[in-house]
DNA sequence: CAAGTATGACTACAAGTGTAGTTTATAAAT
DNA sequence: ATTTATAAACTACACTTGTAGTCATACTTG
């Protein structure tokens, strides 16, 4: 199952993720700090993302409240899979250097690996 | 000039930054070891890469030889910056980290990690 | 209660994508 | 020279995506 969620849901997504059960209305909200959509705009694309079972909806009155269904962390997981496979051949290093070379890496980011393959090595 | 290379469209670059300089068929030839797609197909893929203005023509007798024109290295940069961006809030860290997690980093990932690592830090 | 407003359902529509088929011109082969 | 194979050009077509609009209906407020 490998449900596809396009760029723009993913900003719907992503703002569902942070707080969880928002009404459309919040929803909107929400992302227009970002992104500026009408409410329609956000509506379709909390249904597509309900029809493609990202999301879950409860009824409350006569609205509807959003629940996430796959969970960011699966989500963020399988991307990134399927990212380095696509790109990189499934290699994590050689995405590294590209960032490293073009961006740099911030001090948070190098610590936070360094501990992180210091664990790694048994 | 944000140009947008699809996933099919990919592979057909993966192909030319292997070996530059191909025909349709020896593209064809070369791909179909991963995808099973006509020759036809690979045409389409490679005519709307050079409308996008990633790849170049040279005639030679009737057939055209596609040459690259946007490097392995930019796209792979941009792609890295953007998905990093996209899903991870611009930090390489978190990435590897769902990486590791998921499916482990190889030894050679590793090493090649640590040393990334160490010429980072002045 | 009538009028305005907010909601979800349904519809729209162009651009991009995956995956080819058809046509036309030409080179090769008999 | 006529047939045949091949290359590029043009056309196709359904699905996805971004970005809404319209409709029917129920809720709120004067």
């Amino acid at each position: 199952m490998t449900l596809k969620i396009s760029r723009a849901e993913l900003e719907i997504m992503q703002v569902l993720w942070r707080q969880d059960a928002q009404t459309a209305a919040d929803v909107h909200r929400a992302v227009t700090k970002q992104k500026d959509w009408t409410l329609r705009t956000v509506k379709t694309l909390l249904s597509r993302l309900v029809e493609k079972g990202a999301l879950n909806t409860e009824t409350e009155g006569r609205r509807f409240r959003y629940y996430t269904i796959i969970t960011e962390t699966d989500y963020k997981t399988k991307a990134a899979g399927q990212f380095v496979d696509r790109i990189f051949s499934g290699r994590a290093a050689p995405l590294v250097a590209h960032l490293a070379d073009s961006r740099g890496l911030s001090e948070d980011d190098i610590a936070e690996l360094e501990k992180l393959l210091k664990g790694l090595k048994k």
